[in-house]
DNA sequence: GTATTTCTGGACCAATCGGTCAAGAAGTGG
DNA sequence: CCACTTCTTGACCGATTGGTCCAGAAATAC
């Protein structure tokens, strides 16, 4: 955000912190529930400062979910490349999304799927970035599946893809976990072959 | 809403007429990107009207959420029991997912869905109306799927649920068409035993 | 030192938010 | 006719919204 020049006063805070408490906060109550004031408290900075420093509200947002792509888009991909076996790491992801809700209050659930319900289909940017991130997953978990014996990888691929976002509803909804393991583990019979 | 009594000035819009606008709107732009100026302009109604009538924001949200269950909700079970063959009948149901974004701008999407993300983590009430289409659905489902020769007719029926929750998002987020069939005959193959 | 640049804190802004209220209109029952 | 009830209209409310601005603080450059 800032230039590199060492001219003028130094901020006191670190961008980081700040983008990472703001995109908790958006992630928690999406663009419309989340005003300034809210930011201006999750981070502990003023308004001009946020203002300058990221610009306004949309902007805020788009790089929070900039954000949520690099930080925990990054880590789900990251943990679907791994050595062990496929079905397991797309056991793994499916997972995510039931742990996402269990217990917690409320249930955080997954900014990307918020973003994609509340944000694409008003602001062209957003949109964008969902779909970047979408397809980074779906890259990651056509390599998965293609791992497997099955016949077409990229429907496959589309196909836990589309149930992993359904659990995610399902999950904000208020779905009991034992109801969502089912999801799963009829998913991953069908990879088996049953 | 209203009392059978004939005293007193008669209400001069129709309850209904309202309530089906009321439920776009939100249905449109969810609870918290909708104000009560919008409420009133879809309605042609003023502040004092709609309060009388629904009672607050929150409560007209809720007879939003409501009356889609009747109205929508209702429609998609519906034709889930019709006398089609069961994988046409659910063929059918994901198709519906795919057609609420095609062309459309904004993808209308579903209101349940939305619900499921925004309002149910919040609102206890919005929460139950929630979980109540998922039962229906899910409900319908089960008696589809028993139709068919699938070991465990209750998971694989929420297991399709998911996909069509999966659609929805996917399709928010202004995925193609083409890709989003690839998802349904996926379900579709799972369900013929591939 | 001074000049310059940038950041901080908070006052300030118009507009909008959800919600209330009272006055009068429009009916019914007698 | 009058009494009563309910609905409509629009003014009105305080609070909050997203956003701007400026005076002063804190750094560097010379």
């Amino acid at each position: 955000m800032r230039e590199a020049s060492n001219m003028g006063r130094p901020r006191e805070f670190d961008s980081e912190e700040a983008l990472e408490a703001i995109t908790k906060a958006f992630w928690a109550k999406g663009f419309e529930g989340t005003s300034m004031s809210d930011l201006m408290a999750v981070t502990g900075l003023n308004k001009g400062s946020l203002y300058a420093a990221f610009g306004d509200k949309q902007a805020l947002y788009r790089q929070a979910l900039a954000h949520y792509d690099e930080a925990w888009i990054g880590r789900l991909v990251e943990s679907l490349s791994g050595d062990s076996p496929p079905t397991e790491r797309i056991e793994r992801l499916l997972q995510t999304a039931i742990d996402g809700a269990a217990g917690r209050k409320p249930a955080t659930g997954c900014f990307l799927c918020n973003a994609a319900i509340e944000q694409a289909p008003a602001d062209p940017v957003a949109r964008r970035l969902v779909k970047a991130s979408l397809a980074r997953l779906e890259t990651a978990l056509v390599e998965v599946v293609s791992e497997l014996a099955v016949a077409d990888p990229e429907k496959t691929a589309k196909h836990i893809l589309s149930v992993y976002f359904g659990l995610r509803v399902l999950a904000k909804a208020g779905n009991a976990p034992a109801s969502l393991l089912e999801v799963k583990q009829s998913a991953l019979e069908m990879l088996s072959g049953r």
